[in-house]
DNA sequence: AACCCCTATATTGTCGACATTGCATTTACA
DNA sequence: TGTAAATGCAATGTCGACAATATAGGGGTT
């Protein structure tokens, strides 16, 4: 995959990204207390390495800090994801309008290729490919906008919380036919450079998925 | 205005909200490099507060950071105007439809009254409180969604780089009196419940009036 | 004269120590 | 016995010093 890799060049960068895994992946519990001291032993590192790696992570929503308190993993819960997914509907509908507009052709047919390698995948039911292949998907629509502030956002943030609850909730691969047939719903409108249709289509299909994930949600927890 | 007041409690917080509003206020130019000892010592503060503030300057995408190189303060062009006003047209949109379904009575009925005395402002000439006025019913529908992340997103960052455009471009009060009829028309549609005509008649209004800024900026500069 | 390498300097990254704040336990008083 | 002030502790906030890195300038070579 053609995703642009970050790169960590320095020790904050790094704890950062150790973090945020370790928070997405629900190594580090959601709403557990995240003390400056304890990682700083932990990770070998000075505290004010960590300190910059919490900001960070405040920044992208993932832990909640006051002042003179300390920083904690955000909670999860049904309300969050419902405004959660709001936004990226809001922001990926936009997206797409974007992509429409804005995505060259080569990087158009390398999406619809990349849709038909996805299409074998499925039919040949690899389920491990099939987040990683919406990941992807969405990926490449977000980028192909050419708006910096909105993959900046996506990206850099609301992704990194969507894949918590994705985890956390265990959700593996659900719907996965009828989430390839609306993503070629999207290609197609990409293609014919019908910006409209192509953010009505996302919004769409983010609300399916929303109520998919947020049905899972509910039938575990309370 | 019942506006939220952001008390800052910390050193980091105070230094940080001034090196927002000399950014915002053109104090500091446009591109400029921000330099950590000039700034402690300019500041009276340690460099460890310094960092902690550029760091939130660039979560909000006030300033932008190279590892080991330092950090330069954004600068302003008609293409990062597009970019801002579509995701300000994507993100106010799905806010005004949340408004119009989570906003009670009282809310909408404040907002209403604050609309009347806009009025009264504007037909008696006062330019002056123009913005703010625009500023307030703007934020007030973002609170309105009741969706922490749209209210993150929106009043901590974009909207400073909003008003940063708004400042360094001269824009004193743009097309009054057709903005303020926009606004009618949409507090009509959340006080009726009606979140989908909310949300087009939201973005339409700010399709508008980057329109207008961006006329504004080709008529300056290049 | 043009190009490359090397060195000097200034800036950022990192660290450990101290100051200050919040919180829990204890103690004094009504 | 209940409440409230006082105290001790642990965590965060702040600081100055040291280490590592990038950039600019000079010197040497072809």
């Amino acid at each position: 995959m053609s995703l642009p890799i970050e790169t960590p060049v320095t020790n904050a960068d790094k704890t950062f990204f150790r973090l945020r895994t370790d928070i997405v992946e629900g190594v580090i519990q959601a709403g557990a207390k995240l003390s400056e001291t304890e990682l700083s032993t932990r990770y070998a590192v000075s505290r004010a390495v960590i300190r910059e790696a919490i900001n960070r992570l405040e920044a992208c929503h993932l832990v909640e800090r006051k002042a003179n308190v300390g920083a904690k993993v955000v909670t999860l819960s049904a309300a969050g994801l419902v405004q959660l997914y709001q936004v990226r509907e809001a922001l990926e509908g936009m997206a797409a309008r974007l992509a429409a507009e804005n995505m060259d052709a080569d990087e158009i047919s390398d999406l619809q290729s990349l849709l038909d390698a996805h299409s074998n995948k499925v039919s040949s039911g690899e389920t491990y490919y099939q987040e990683a292949g919406d990941v992807d998907f969405h990926y490449r629509i977000v980028l192909g906008s050419k708006n910096a502030h909105l993959i900046s956002v996506l990206i850099d943030g609301i992704y990194h919380l969507v894949r918590m609850y994705r985890v956390q909730l265990g959700m593996a691969g659900p719907r996965v036919t009828t989430a390839f047939e609306e993503h070629s719903h999207i290609v197609r409108a990409i293609a014919n450079r019908d910006g409209e249709l192509a953010e009505m289509l996302m919004r769409r299909h983010i609300l399916y998925s929303k109520n998919n994930i947020e049905r899972k949600l509910n039938s575990i927890s309370v």
